[in-house]
DNA sequence: TATGAATGAGCATTCATTCAT
DNA sequence: TATGAATGAATGCTCATTCAT
């Protein structure tokens, strides 16, 4: 009994700061981007000695990595969550949307590295093969659950659309390619350049890219 | 007389020069994004000793901005031969999108660059204001150009979409607000991150932007 | 002629670089061992910037290996030479005996990191086969000359006694069991540890190795 | 009385945990050497958490002397036995022969770290003064009894010889210079660099090595 | 002008050792 | 007692930038 409690709390606090590392460090990486972000400043922002983040995990990469997986998977289970209600395909849709803009809100920079940064996106998905030397060695079974990740929210846009078609709410698009649309948008909207920032707030934002997308797919 | 044949073929060959290792460091920096690549990687693709690239440019930045502007450039005076057609608005938008998924296609990564890695904006644009030391002097004169060029495209968006609705092609959209949402969709559609990549062909993709934001703002 | 010269200068100037670094490394090295020996001290020893060693060795691993096979082809010249005398075998034992205990004088912690440490031994010659990281790339080419130089080396002390023998200077040993002995010795003497260290000069231990092996094998 | 066997029993333990944490890192140790063996590597070997093994010993230094220091009184005893034998002294020698030979092929890496590399001997022995910090105390205590121990050894050799040149084994050879060669040959046919190795077999080790010295002292 | 050479500052990662429980 | 956690100090290596010729 003593002993699951210790080794409880022991565990929990483990999960506590690999949680408030990747706070830190989520927070540095959306200010410097990941490759000017180095792993003391990921260090000093979390309070703890460069050494002890190498206690808690192997790499940078996996640093980042874990960002990435955690704000996915998040993002999957509120949009599956979404698509679970019992509300019309369209107020899904504007959901989907509000919740997409207003998440990676703070997390703006994480996306840009994702979408951006070639080196952490090598080296973790194993993309491509630079001929130099790739010291840091493949991270094999992690890429995969990104992908189903991935693969899954991708889904459930897609199936959302197709019900809403079903039920008339929308007009005879194909679900892929409106889904396909949709993510361009929504990706187009967050990842703005330095100009040109901070035209709409948010919840303009948000507005906008729900009529102008619900426009074209009414029926 | 002849100074002045001297001075020109000289700066004509300074202006070959820069012209050159800009693209090599255009073809490096697509390859590789903007951290991962070394000043080395530009000159051995330019041909040119590294002491050579910084006779020719003050910095790794500075080449970057560049391509940058060089690009911004380019798409502007496209963009600008594209108004001044005689031709439908919607046409026109056809263009414009056709031409920027086109012309970034080759460029996705400068793209990407412009829009995600931290460090050369921050620097270029001096936006952000690390803590630490920035060596690197600002350059003062540089993003205004860059910002006028920016601006003038966006303005070009508006205009062709506001000649639309003037015409009764559109209806009655905001044309700031459209050209807004163009713009974010076309971003979208470049900044495909590393999953689901390719799964429209460029054409497809310009096909099906086109009709969904036609389908958002036609009358 | 003038791009000769000047070509040639800076072959030199190249040569005398590395061996400067290839000396102040050898005398780090003797003091303090490989593994202890870091760049900075290599560096710091030649009086170049650490930068600047990197521009003259790939890695620490390959300033060692340049040490070792430098010594070693210096050893193989110098006893080629003394197997080419047209003197006694005798004579010549003494010499390859004097050479070897003179020259590892000041070699000594040289030779004994060749004998001792495993991490060099390893990375160079490929070996053992670590379970964890080898980071380093293996150097194949490298080891095959060391090990041609190492074997003529074997080879000449084989044939001095060999000759020794045919001539009735030594008794009927075999050859390769009398160098095989003749190099064990040496390498113990060479390579004593810190304790009953001075208690013989260096020209009496190579007088008494001398007369002992002598002893051994003479007719 | 009741405290007395318990103290003896935690004394016992003590000593069990120390002599198992011993026998671990000598595995590690003569698979990898002692600079590239970390006391994390000692632990898991030992099965015991790395803040135990600081428990029992005070220092990576002090596990790798003791290791030495009990590898030289077994070797002590060992030898301090076969002198008490009733046997010829060419016997005795030869059986030294052997048992060193035979004692150290388990123990090469050992026996090659000893007489090698330079940082724990420097930190044991304090025999070089490194001008940089040297922050581990001295062990000025330690040293002392492995000098004994090592010169007890060799004294047993002299011994040795100078009761067979007595006896008229072996002619009149000054008894501390011969054992100073046969050291340094077995010293030498144990540390065998990594090329040319296992020509010979422990036994034809054993024999040529007692036969060439044999040979150079015997009446 | 063009370039080979030089370097200061930095970076990811490791490890012997200490400390709190 | 035993150990998980924490860290300061290194270390091998890289790179943008400067300098001397």
């Amino acid at each position: 009994m003593k002993e699951d409690l210790r080794t409880e709390r022991k565990l929990h606090r483990i999960e506590e700061n690999k949680s408030a590392i990747l706070d830190a460090a989520e927070t540095v990486f959306s200010h410097k981007g990941y490759s000017q972000t180095s792993v003391d400043d990921i260090a000093e922002e979390a309070q703890f000695s460069k050494a002890t983040i190498y206690r808690y995990f192997k790499s940078k990469d996996e640093i980042f990595y874990m960002i990435l997986l955690n704000s996915f998977k998040e993002a999957y289970e509120t949009m599956a969550a979404i698509q679970r209600k019992n509300i019309k395909s369209e107020k899904k849709l504007e959901e989907i949307i509000k919740f997409t803009l207003s998440y990676y809100e703070h997390k703006k920079n994480i996306a840009r590295i994702i979408f951006i940064e070639k080196s952490p996106l090598k080296k973790i998905f194993n993309i491509d093969i630079n001929p130099h030397v790739s010291s840091s060695r493949p991270h094999p079974p992690l890429p995969q659950e990104f992908m189903q990740c991935s693969n899954a929210i991708y889904k459930i846009m897609c199936d959302v659309i197709a019900k809403g078609v079903r039920r008339g709410e929308f007009r005879e698009v194909d679900a892929q390619e409106a889904a396909h649309v949709l993510s361009a948008m929504m990706r187009g909207f967050l990842l703005q350049g330095p100009m040109r920032d901070n035209v709409y707030t948010l919840n303009e934002s948000i507005s906008l890219l729900f009529h102008y997308f619900l426009n074209s797919i009414k029926a």
